[in-house]
RNA sequence: GCAGCCAUAGCUCAGUUGGUUAGAGCGCCUGAUUGUGGAUCAGGAGGUCGCCGGUUCGAAUCCAGCUGGCUGUACCA
């Protein structure tokens, strides 16, 4: 026998940025996900799921100066074959790739809805992790803003059903055609045209003085002091950047009145302008007002490849653990050339991303979620061994009846377990003992009433008579047990 | 990516100018309690002080590197 030599052990540890989820964050991440798919499929988008894995030029992240390096920010790799394969990092790159491959089955328009993980090698932050959920919607082969109005409108929808009500969000709309005519008019160099969209949608993190700086000399942090290179344009070019993404109000007609002033003869704005127009019209006839749909300026939804209307769905009330406002929690656009990559021939489409994570985060804060859901209401425990076949048969009867239960199947007497339906959060313990079995009866204890008794004062002192008298327990005729349950269950309802 | 701060038990943290067996609270386990959880009491388990070098008679403590975390900033389909 050799000394007892130390293994080296195995760490339990998570990869960077990746996270467990436990029940009630998956329960109450499928109930919101249901809700949401439910509306999606009233308006007749239909189910898809793709790989997780796509090739990287299918996705097409491969860094333009080296054609065979993929992006950073995607989790590339090879395997037996040679060729880059990589995990999705959204789902419009494949639904892309799906369209392309199945174009003469699939009538135009095609809608589709789909949910999955996506992943995104970055640094991962506080609610910011390297695998998350979207929740997708998208259009493609139509080109008419009326595509555009009916994503806004399930988006709209969408947040009602959650429970989120009007003014608690907004659908926020912006045109990509827009931004381009204003820069257009301003005279803003190719250059340093995704410098000024970066600086133009940060409005809301360092105001109009901010992004005056960040368009013209640069702007330093004052926390953290660090410089950020700005654009350098003249300040009359910022002059009208600013009147343009700082205008009063982001109702509608305000908006599209700022534009109209604004955007002169070029060709991309008069375009972007009548794109706008039109979806104010079709939304005003739908009956989205501006408690639910607004047009704001400073949404730019990043470089990515949008060129039409864009759309964001920020969360109005303020996150009570930060302090700030929750912010956007949906995102999305139109995106006219991202099938053409395959297919050679122009395909239209427009659509929209829900952040399942922040979403639902929101919701649990706004206290819209059912934290008591994925726990099971209902322990029997078991005190007799020669009763198995009875415990087993008064638990199947129990969900046979719709409400989950769980047999008790660890050892140790009675401390032990009501101990464990305690600390497991069970609502009702099913008791049966010799007295009981004899009797043809069943005990049935109120384990919450329990819980909230324990917060009163006195409780210590009596727990001799508390022993005896048993609060919460009752014993019924054994044919009573499932209607007893649902009384105990409805007691704490509210 | 860049900058600043941080890393001691499952969790939150103490730990004196570098000094011998590294502590507390909470949690966990066992018992008082083989038919009653949340209270109370008694006992117990759990740490190569993030890792690796260096300085020193001696390092949780000082120094360098690495790893991980937090904050800000940049990027963000």
């Amino acid at each position: 026998m050799g000394k007892p030599k130390k293994q080296k052990r195995a760490v339990p540890r998570l990869a960077r940025g990746f996270r467990d989820l436990t029940a009630a964050d998956l329960v109450a991440r499928r109930d919101m996900i249901q809700r949401v798919i439910e509306v999606y499929e009233r308006y007749g988008f239909q189910a898809l799921e793709t790989p997780a894995i796509e090739y990287v030029d299918v996705l097409g992240k491969f860094l333009p100066e080296a054609d065979d390096q993929p992006d950073a920010g995607i989790f590339a790799f090879k395997y037996d074959d040679d060729e880059w394969v990589a995990l999705r990092y959204d789902l419009t790159a494949p639904l892309s790739r799906y369209v392309a491959k199945n174009f003469q089955e699939l009538g135009m328009p095609f809608r589709r809805y789909q949910t999955g993980q996506v992943w995104r090698c970055e640094k991962p932050e506080p609610g910011r992790f390297r695998e998350f959920t979207q929740l997708d919607i998208d259009i493609v082969g139509a080109g008419s803003i009326l595509a555009d109005a009916e994503v806004v409108t399930v988006l709209a929808e969408s947040m009602e059903a959650l429970g989120i009500a009007r003014g608690e969000y907004r659908v926020q709309l912006n045109d990509r055609k827009v931004l381009n005519g204003l820069l257009e008019v301003v005279g803003c160099a190719a250059e340093v045209v995704p410098t000024v969209l970066r600086s133009l949608d940060k409005i809301d993190k360092v105001g109009p003085e901010g992004v005056r700086l960040l368009l013209g000399p640069g702007r330093e942090d004052p926390e953290s002091g660090d410089f950020t290179k700005g654009a350098g344009l003249e300040p009359g070019q910022v002059d009208t950047l600013l009147a343009f993404v700082d205008a009063p109000g982001d109702d509608r007609a305000t908006y599209l009145e700022t534009v109209a002033g604004l955007i002169g003869e070029s060709k991309d704005g008069q375009a972007g302008l009548a794109e706008m127009r039109e979806l104010d019209e079709i939304l005003s006839e739908r009956g989205l007002g501006p408690d639910q749909v607004v047009f704001t300026p400073s949404v730019v939804r990043g470089l990515a490849y949008y060129t039409g209307p864009v759309v964001e769905v920020a969360l109005t009330f303020t996150d009570p653990t930060s302090g700030k406002p929750f912010g956007s929690v949906a995102g999305g656009g139109r995106y006219d050339d991202l099938v053409g990559r395959f297919t050679g021939q122009p395909v239209p489409a427009t659509g929209a991303s829900i952040g399942v994570s922040r979403l639902l985060d929101a919701l649990n804060k706004l206290g819209k979620t059912d934290p008591s859901r994925g726990i099971c209401p209902v322990l029997v425990t078991t005190f007799d061994k020669s009763r198995r076949a009875d415990y087993q048969r008064l638990a199947d009867e129990v969900r046979a009846a719709g409400i989950p239960c769980e047999l008790y199947v660890g050892g140790g007497g009675a401390p032990k377990q009501f101990k464990y339906a305690d600390r497991r959060g069970f609502s009702v313990a099913v008791v049966a003992g010799p007295d009981e079995f004899e009797a043809g009866q069943v005990s049935l204890k109120d384990l919450r009433l329990g819980r909230e008794l324990s917060q009163s004062e006195g409780f210590a002192e009596d727990r001799k008579a508390w022993l005896e008298s048993l609060p919460g327990q009752v014993t019924v005729p054994r044919a009573e047990l499932v209607a007893q349950i649902r009384e105990i269950l409805g007691r704490h309802s509210g």
